[in-house]
DNA sequence: CGCACTTTTGAACAGAATCAAGTTTTGTGG
DNA sequence: CCACAAAACTTGATTCTGTTCAAAAGTGCG
């Protein structure tokens, strides 16, 4: 994990100008907050820097240092059980904010790595806190953001707790597709850079199931998956798929 | 859902005085918070109420009322899928506060009703939140719930997505247990007032799986089930079983 | 006491896990 | 740019676990 290299003015102003776009400010916490309170919580938010695919952001256990929101990029979050195997119990991508865990404990209780390059900006949770007694809809949206994140995990979770393999995997991916068009993306035709075995990890299946899970919802003419890119070519026969519990 | 019938002052000073003890305060929103904070908390919550057993406290959809504390009792969360068929989500006891689903969307997203006849305190989400603007504590405590309940959803939900049926409902009577310590119950004998078909949904098994896994426990010696009622035998047991993975 | 409901138990079946090759892709260094 | 190695993906055969359906036994409430 390591800092920008934003040593000139020139840079740091363009920083700043790129800064306006993120997600930290207006999907999460800025969203109508007044242009005193935005320029506050830019302020507060620390330092923006970039993750290698593979890379760690934090691990289990290490202290809580804050929130971090992700300006580009794909991360996983995933817990161990004792015998160290790995459990991925959420996949973010732009717009998430991941780091939510360590607010209770003090302690991060969750591994989050980056599955592609990434770029995120570091949230201090003290510096949010002391400017959310000033901004009544700060911390409206801090409680929002968190009932949304209870929400989705909750629903996602309980949707893939059942049904088959290729049901499940519908499910992922139009969550996915979902996501991402809320954030501007194409919601028929995306990149997703995590594995067979992270996929089936997430949603309790092998990687071998996921792989035939694909193979079956590309001959159902659903969606296609060449490697890590999606095609979602019947987006409606998915939802039907999904609701239709099987 | 009824109000109770507290007409006197008598009763009127009574329920206050039970309130006194009441887990709104004390375990959630109230550690730590002065003495006049607390005064003005119980100020807030709203109305004391029972449920019978099978009554619903709402459901999908139904307006954004506030939070509820429970006092005493047993709740499920659920959803249904597009079939009707229903989901079991959570299950609930004393101390827990369900209703945050309702805080984002304004709708409640979940049905919420009594396993067990229990008592409940509406906590109106508008007064918590002017509430909250001047106790900087009870703004922390709402964060750290908020967290809490992320972070135990996460983690329940991710161990019981994998492992074998005995392993799964091993996991959910040690969640049991520990949530009942931690609220001053035996952590080695309680009830669990749920049937093996909601349990099943919590779980994704089957209620004949349920049964199966319960007998098996009962074999392995780690926890005997007679109807609704839970024994804990070996719980060091139960733990490696669950943390073996298997 | 009897009825409705839950739970237990059994047998046949289905879906996914696992193990094991074989194939494609990716990344690295020459 | 190519060759090689490592990783990821596909595919097949077998095994295992849990589902489903059905019947019997137990429980609780009128």
């Amino acid at each position: 994990m390591k800092a920008l290299t934003t040593s000139t003015r020139q840079k740091q102003a363009a920083a700043q100008a790129l800064c306006t776009g993120c997600e930290v400010r207006n999907a999460c916490f800025g969203r109508d907050v007044d242009a005193e309170g935005l320029r506050q919580l830019d302020q507060a938010i620390e330092r923006r820097f970039r993750l290698a695919a593979g890379e760690n952001l934090y691990r289990i256990g290490d202290p809580f240092r804050g929130l971090y929101a992700i300006r580009s990029g794909y991360l996983k979050t995933s817990i161990r059980d004792d015998r160290g195997r790995e459990q991925v119990v959420g996949l973010h991508m732009k717009g998430d904010v991941v780091g939510v865990g360590g607010l209770e404990s003090h302690f991060y209780i969750f591994d989050v790595s980056a599955l592609a390059p990434s770029e995120l900006c570091e949230i201090p949770f003290e510096k949010l806190e002391t400017l959310a007694r000033g901004l009544p809809q700060l911390r409206r949206n801090m409680v929002k953001m968190f009932a949304l994140y209870l929400n989705r995990d909750s629903g996602t979770h309980a949707l893939r707790r059942k049904g088959s393999a290729e049901t499940r995997l519908a499910g992922l991916l139009l969550d996915f597709s979902r996501r991402l068009e809320a954030r501007g993306g194409d919601p028929a035709s995306f990149s997703l850079p995590v594995s067979r075995e992270d996929i089936g990890s997430h949603l309790g299946l092998s990687a071998a199931a996921v792989g035939r899970a694909f193979a079956q919802l590309n001959e159902l003419g659903l969606a296609k998956a060449s490697r890590r890119v999606i095609e979602i070519t019947d987006s409606a026969g998915l939802r039907a798929l999904v609701s239709s519990g099987v």
